[in-house]
DNA sequence: GATCTTAATGCAAACGTTTGCAATAGCGTT
DNA sequence: AACGCTATTGCAAACGTTTGCATTAAGATC
C-alpha cells in the first residue's frame, strides 16, 4: 500500500536541506545553486513527491485552474448534445493545458448566480471561459463587472462590457448565402433561430445577400429549435402544408442541416438537384453524411487558443478586446 | 469594483460571533443554536461571501473534487472528436454535480505517469474516473494498486485490478449479429479493431454468434482504425479489390458505421436491400442519418451515474464490484 | 588579517479554514 | 448556596506551502 504522504519539509530532509530551499529548488530558483537544484528535483521524482496544490494555492492566492463553464440555455438539467459545442471544450481543454493550467468543468448549475463568488472568492479557478452566450447574458456581465477575468464563447459583434471571442457569423451567413446563389438557388430558406446571439448574426447575413439579389420577397425564414430533431420535423411538416416552396437552405448548424437532409431524402427531394444544403460548424459527421455536406468551417483550435490566451492576459492585469476568427468555406456534395 | 476579499474572520466580525462559530454556522453544525446559524447564513448572502475553497481543502484534506482522466490511445496530442466519448463525459459532469461534486477534466498529458502522486497527493481531486482503458492499462493498474480510488470506463469482463462499469459488450455484438441473421444476412463482416478491450469484446459476440449459426466460413473481419475516415476508406478499397462480397455489417461503433454507409451509398450499393448495417453506441447522428441507423444502445447517462457512485462508495471506503450495464437493440432503416 | 561583497541557504510568518478542547452561561436539583 | 448538567460559544493549533528578511560561508580586496 501507500506509505505516508511525504510533504515538503519531509523531502527537505532526506535531502538535508531546508524547506525553504527545497520549495525554491523544485520551482527552478536561481536563488539555489544549479547543482542543488538538480539534486532536490531528482530525489522529489524518485520518491514520488507531489506538491500539496491545495497547501500552494493558500498561500500564493492563485490556483493556476481555468473554469470552463458550459452555458446551457435549457432550465432543464440536461447534458449537452451538440458534438460542436463538446468540440469546442474539447480544444480548449487542450489550450489550457498546454499552457500549464488545469481544467474545471462547471456549469451554471454549481454556480449559482453569483460567479465572480463561487470562482474567484472561492479560489476555485483564476478566470473563466464562458461557452455559449445564452439567455444567462445578465449572470455574464454581473460576474464581468465585479471584475472577473473572463471570455466568452459567442459572437464578437455583441455589445457588451465583456471580452468575446468567435466566429465572424455575418460574413459565415453571407457566404454561405451567396454560394447558394451562385450554385442557382431562387428561393433561399433559413433554418434556425434568429433571437439566438450568433445564429442571429448569421440570419443577418443571409438577409444581406437576399436583399442585395432582390430575392426578398422569395426568401423564407423556418424558425425551430436548433436540433436535428425539430430540423427534421419541421421540414417535414413544411413539405406537406406547402410543398417544395423553396430550393436552397442555409442551415444554422449542421446538426439542423443533417436534420433537414434526412426530410428531404425520405421524401425523394434531391440533393443537391433539387435542394441546395449548406450548413455551418463543419462537425465532423458533415464529411460522412451522403450526401456529404457543404458548410462553413469554424476552427476550433484557434478558437480555443485564442480564448485561453486573452484570458491568460487579462489575468497578466492587461486590457483585451473581443475578437473575431475567420471562417471559410468547404464546399461539398450538398451544394 | 470588487471590495476587498471577505474571510470567514471578518464575518464573524460582522455578525459579532468567533469565527469557529461562524465556520460551524455556515456548515449547519447543529452544535450552533438554530437561530445563530440561520442569522449567519443569511448574512453570508447578503454579502457575497464564499468560503475559500482552498483554504478549506488543506485543512480537510479533501478536496470534493473528482477528476476524469480521458485516456487517448494517441500518442499525438490530439482533441477528441467520437460523440459518443464525449457525451459519457457530459454525462459524468451531470452526475459528480448531483453529488455535490467539481469536475476536473485531465488527461494522460497532464497527470504524467504517476497518477496517483499527481492527483491525491497533489491534492487536485479525492477520486479519478478513467474514460476509455486504452493502451495505457499499466498507469490505471498502478495508481489503482496504489490505492487511488478509481472507477474505469471500458468493459467490465477484462481481468483487473481495478473496477469496471461498462456496457455488455460481448452480449451487444451478439445481439447486433443475430439481428443481422435474422433479417437475412448470409455473408456478415465485423468492421473494428478486434485487439481493444470492448470492442474485441463485440467481435467475440459476432464470432460465437456466426459459429452457432455455422457461418464462420462465410463470415469476414476488416481491421481498420476506428474512426469514419478510416471505415469510409476501407470499405472503399474492399468493393474495389473484392467486389461485394458480403451482405451484412456489424460495425463497432457508429461512426465507423456511417463512414462504411457513405463508401456504399457512394457506389450505390442499397441499404438495407444488399447490405445491412448495424452499429454500436446510439449517438444522436444515428438516428438522423439516411437511411437511419439500427444500433445498439449504451445507456450513458446510467453509465455516468453508476461510475459516480461507485467511485463515492469507495472513498467511503468500502468495497465495489465493476458492473455491466444493459444495452439494447434500436431497429431503423439501415436493417 | 580585517573588511567588504556576493552567493547560497535557513528562519519564521502568513495564507483561511476546521475542530478538539476549554470555557461560559443558564438552570434545575439537593 | 453549592453543585452538576446541558447548551452554546470561543481559543488556538494545525493543514503544507511560499517568501521577505536574516544569516552564513566563501572569496576578493586593501
Amino acid at each position: 500500500m501507500q506509505q505516508k504522504k511525504l510533504k515538503l519539509a519531509d523531502l527537505a530532509k532526506i535531502a538535508g536541506v531546508s524547506t525553504s530551499t527545497a520549495s525554491r529548488a523544485l520551482n527552478d530558483n536561481p536563488l539555489i545553486k544549479q547543482e542543488t537544484r538538480e539534486r532536490i528535483q531528482k530525489l522529489a521524482k524518485t520518491h514520488n513527491f507531489s506538491l500539496n496544490a491545495a497547501a500552494s494555492r493558500l498561500r500564493l492566492q492563485k490556483t493556476k485552474v481555468i473554469a470552463v463553464l458550459i452555458n446551457l440555455d435549457a432550465e432543464t438539467e440536461q447534458s449537452i448534445d451538440d458534438p460542436f459545442l463538446l468540440k469546442v471544450v474539447s480544444d480548449i481543454n487542450l489550450a489550457v493545458n498546454r499552457q500549464g493550467y488545469e481544467l474545471l468543468l462547471s456549469n451554471s448549475y454549481m454556480a449559482g448566480e453569483d460567479w465572480y463568488g463561487y470562482f474567484i472568492d472561492g479560489r476555485r479557478a483564476d478566470g473563466v471561459i464562458v461557452v455559449g452566450q445564452g439567455k444567462q447574458q445578465a449572470s455574464i456581465e454581473r460576474a464581468s463587472s465585479a471584475g472577473m477575468p473572463l471570455v466568452v464563447w459567442g459572437d464578437p459583434k455583441t455589445q457588451a462590457g465583456y471580452v468575446i471571442v468567435g466566429s465572424d457569423n455575418f460574413l459565415g451567413g453571407q457566404v454561405a448565402t451567396q454560394h447558394l446563389l451562385d450554385k442557382g438557388c431562387k428561393q433561399p430558406l433559413f433554418l434556425g433561430e434568429p433571437e439566438h446571439a450568433e445564429l442571429g448574426e448569421r440570419y443577418k447575413g443571409f438577409c444581406s445577400v437576399v436583399e442585395r439579389a432582390n430575392l426578398t420577397e422569395r426568401a423564407q425564414l423556418l424558425k425551430i429549435d436548433i436540433t436535428s430533431q425539430a430540423a427534421y420535423d419541421s421540414i417535414n411538416q413544411k413539405l406537406r402544408s406547402d410543398g417544395l416552396d423553396f430550393d436552397g437552405i442555409f442551415a444554422c448548424s449542421d446538426m439542423v442541416a443533417l436534420g433537414a437532409m434526412k426530410a428531404l431524402k425520405e421524401r425523394y427531394v434531391s440533393i443537391p438537384n433539387d435542394v441546395l444544403i449548406v450548413g455551418f460548424d463543419d462537425i465532423a459527421m458533415a464529411d460522412v453524411s451522403f450526401p456529404s455536406l457543404t458548410t462553413i468551417k469554424q476552427d476550433t483550435q484557434k478558437a480555443g487558443e485564442l480564448l485561453v490566451e486573452k484570458l491568460l492576459t487579462q489575468l497578466a492585469g492587461e486590457e483585451v478586446e473581443s475578437s473575431q476568427l475567420a471562417i471559410s468555406l468547404v464546399e461539398r456534395q450538398s451544394s
